[in-house]
DNA sequence: ATTGCGCTTTGCAGCGCTGCAAAGGACTAT
DNA sequence: ATAGTCCTTTGCAGCGCTGCAAAGCGCAAT
């Protein structure tokens, strides 16, 4: 059996196909009595319009997707929290796609795909890809950027200040009075933009204390999770001289390597502090809880919403914004150790 | 300026629409002289075809949306790594939706509403649902319905064995020499179905073990989460007579609870045993490592993925399958303690 | 009685693509 | 030389909706 369309709701009520739309859509001025006629017709039919065919009638789709490098990473998913609610409220519905980080993946979804058409935005967190990419993308397609890449000018971005936030943590670790801080997470240019900014700040509290930096204390990884974390962790306790204190890149690396640290039987904070980054909501029921840097989801996910739609909305081009939310340090047992 | 489209291309390359469209499809016998042609011409008016327009003149759209109650639930998370990858494989876009478990946000979206066009089918993780509201979901919609449900024929269900796993690890518990096992996550009709089912298991261990049930020591609580895993175990710990060992219906729930114990001072498992449910990564690095029930999530989204293309591909009505994965009892420190 | 105004309703065309079936063309068999 | 076959290409119509602008209509003003 066919699905009910517009024309055969028009032709029980007895009125033009033109006017089933207006009802449906609360355009225009219907009078009531005609509005009522249509109504009847639509639940007796059990009409439901067709969104693919308004979608191609009206060259827009009401959804907006957010692409993420992996869903399952708290960070994202705890965003995530906020962005939904915040579409939803502008008539946005909000669909999540993940890349795996991969470049490619992120190369097409930003790129001129025939997928643009099903989206009137993204809100596009990168991670694969670099600055030169974001280059080539779909200059049609309203986009806003998370995280550390700053804007070209035709995009906005929004995100915290990198920088002085790990600048904040690794002076917090310096003012308990640790001498030895590695750091895990750094990545190698072009790709690890966030990573690097980290470092950036790593290095900056230590030029404000006037310690120098012990280059051997920065590892790499290849993402921010667990398993990088703890076996970073693992090696760094395998030197001669250990660090007294660790600033990870994320509350993942943070875990893991806070879990390597258990497994060699050493205490934390005790034999080494340890603070993260993110502030997802595992931190704060670990043992010990992870002290962090707390950006302000909530008004990041706000922010990356309005820019977004105000960009589907508007007519002219919007000259791209560089949006900083707030971070703050929370400092818990992983540094201050138990307090009670 | 406008997009270009498949008139533009086939005008260029001096051939028909459809013929154009034969060659973006790969449909059908093209010599490779014209596909060349149209293939220049393509690239040099950087044509891309429009989904919507094709989706409306297919009726199918290739996306397959995934509805789960809470993205930042790190099982859903973990689950949708494995659904992805195999919807791709067989040519499907992956889309993910949360309802925040709101029961009326579930029912509009397996109802006969609008958005049933953007999608060719859903693999659905209901939560406020009861049974009797899944029946008047849209019967035109191919489902996969994941989690505790039974099918009623007309939509495929995938899960696993609750009672016997939740039997397991209760099992486990008093396998240890453990005298008084608490619950924590039961919840009551009709939503809680996936609670049920696992007290039901806590019950059969008991019974089987020739053991009575303290029926005081069957918590229940709103959610999975850590916060209310907290809460119950706290209460649980107030109490004269306390458990030596919980089961936690879920890892979160367990992760939660752990944190409740030390807060208080106690130690995991040597006061309180704790096993939980699902085995989420976060179990693996927690301190101490979180015994759990493992659901085989990959042979779960496979076959999620599977049925569920099956059933949008097949013209003819697909009977419903009751679907159970294997699921293993993995002991780690929460209720063996340290082993080295 | 005629004109003009404002509101409601309508008809038309078209969004860009694909399904269908038939037309065209090259080539083989008779 | 003619008919038949097979493969490639095409034309048409339509998916179900909305933008646009004009038509219809009732009522007040002249």
């Amino acid at each position: 059996m066919r699905e009910t369309t517009l024309r055969d709701v028009a032709d029980l009520a007895g009125v033009s196909p033109r006017t089933v739309s207006n009802v449906v859509n609360g355009y225009a001025r219907v009078t009531d009595a005609t509005r009522e006629k249509v109504e009847r017709a639509i639940a007796q039919l059990g009409y439901r319009p067709n969104v693919l065919a308004r979608n191609l009638a009206t060259g827009r789709s009401g959804q907006i997707v957010v692409v993420v490098p992996y869903l399952d990473t708290p960070y994202f998913a705890e965003l995530l929290q906020g962005i939904i609610p915040a579409a939803r409220k502008l008539g946005y519905n909000v669909l999540v796609d993940q890349t795996d980080g991969d470049r490619e993946h992120e190369h097409e979804l930003i790129g001129r795909g025939s997928r643009r058409f099903l989206f009137d935005g993204m809100i596009f967190s990168p991670l694969g890809l670099s600055q030169e990419d974001l280059a080539v993308r779909d200059p049609d397609l309203p986009l806003v950027v998370l995280g550390e890449r700053s804007s070209d000018g035709t995009f906005d971005h929004v995100g915290i200040d990198d920088v002085a936030a790990s600048t904040d943590a690794v002076a917090h670790l310096i003012s308990l009075g640790r001498r030895r801080i590695a750091a895990i997470g750094d990545q190698p240019y072009p790709t690890g933009e966030a990573a690097q900014l980290r470092t950036q700040g790593f290095r900056a509290a230590h030029a404000a204390a006037g310690r120098p930096v012990d280059e051997s204390l920065i590892i790499s990884t290849a993402r921010f999770n667990r398993v990088d974390g703890a076996t970073a962790m693992a090696a760094l306790l395998d030197r001669a001289d250990p660090p007294d204190a660790v600033f990870c890149y994320s509350d993942l690396v943070a875990s893991g390597a806070i879990h390597a640290l258990h497994q060699r039987g050493l205490r934390v904070p005790e034999d080494v502090a340890i603070i993260g980054y993110d502030d997802i909501e595992d931190g704060r029921y670990s043992s010990p809880t992870i002290s962090t840097i707390q950006p302000d989801k909530r008004a990041i996910a706000q922010m990356a919403v309005d820019r977004l739609v105000k960009r589907i909305t508007s007519p002219s081009p919007v000259p791209g914004v560089e949006w900083r939310a707030e971070h703050r340090l929370i400092a818990r047992e992983s540094t201050l150790g138990v307090t009670s």
